[in-house]
DNA sequence: CAGAATCCAACGGGATACTG
DNA sequence: CAGTATCCCGTTGGATTCTG
């Protein structure tokens, strides 16, 4: 009979997996908190994320619509304007980055403090 | 004068790309996940985290331990075996792990529901 | 058992130039 | 303004083989 692995642990782990995959790139979380902060431009969004190309910017917001975590609206304007904004479903991110944004402040404060 | 970016959601932005930096890759989240729910040896975990190659394992546990969340020891059996153990530091990253696990399972409903 | 070494295909992502 | 298209290189990570 073949050892099993711990069920527990196990559901856990495909579950991280499952949200590592979705997130995975440089980009994604850090647009996706952006957003859960308050709707934005195309070009705020290239402010704010410091460092993304627009080529990414494009990339992966087309991504997270894709897996309706947030919406794209263009709105009729001269020149054309395009605001994303956060789905209801992509809100119940918001403690996860809330958590992630406090472990990684801390950290920052302790890799510093070295 | 340039438009400055929202420094709340700049501070948050930077933090979340450190932690997304510090576990990038397929695997890392994973192990850890693992090792806060218990200190397991290197067969263990290459059964515990399906799909992980025994090359990839290693790297990513070296990389894990020059940060400090993990410590490898040898313990002096034969055939020689390790025992890989979440540190102090390591173990704040409970909570995080929690937080998207439990995400990720209520995701894996909803895409199984459609 | 717990890796290290090698090889290699695939993907990620930056820079740049172009468009409606 | 909000993208798209192309080029291209560095990294990721799988498969396999070898070792103390």
């Amino acid at each position: 009979m073949e050892i099993e692995p711990i069920k527990e642990c196990s559901q856990t782990i495909l579950a991280i997996h499952d949200v590592m995959d979705l997130f995975k790139g440089k980009w994604k979380m850090s647009i996706i908190a952006c957003l859960c902060y308050k709707k934005m431009r195309y070009s705020e969004l290239l402010r704010e994320v410091k460092g993304i190309s627009g080529r990414m910017l494009s990339k992966e917001l087309k991504e997270l619509e894709m897996n309706e975590l947030i919406t794209r609206n263009v709105l009729n304007t001269q020149p054309v304007a395009v605001e994303y904004e956060i789905t209801e479903y992509g809100a119940t991110l918001k403690n996860l980055t809330k958590t992630i944004a406090k472990w990684g402040l801390n950290h920052r404060r302790r890799i510093i403090g070295k």
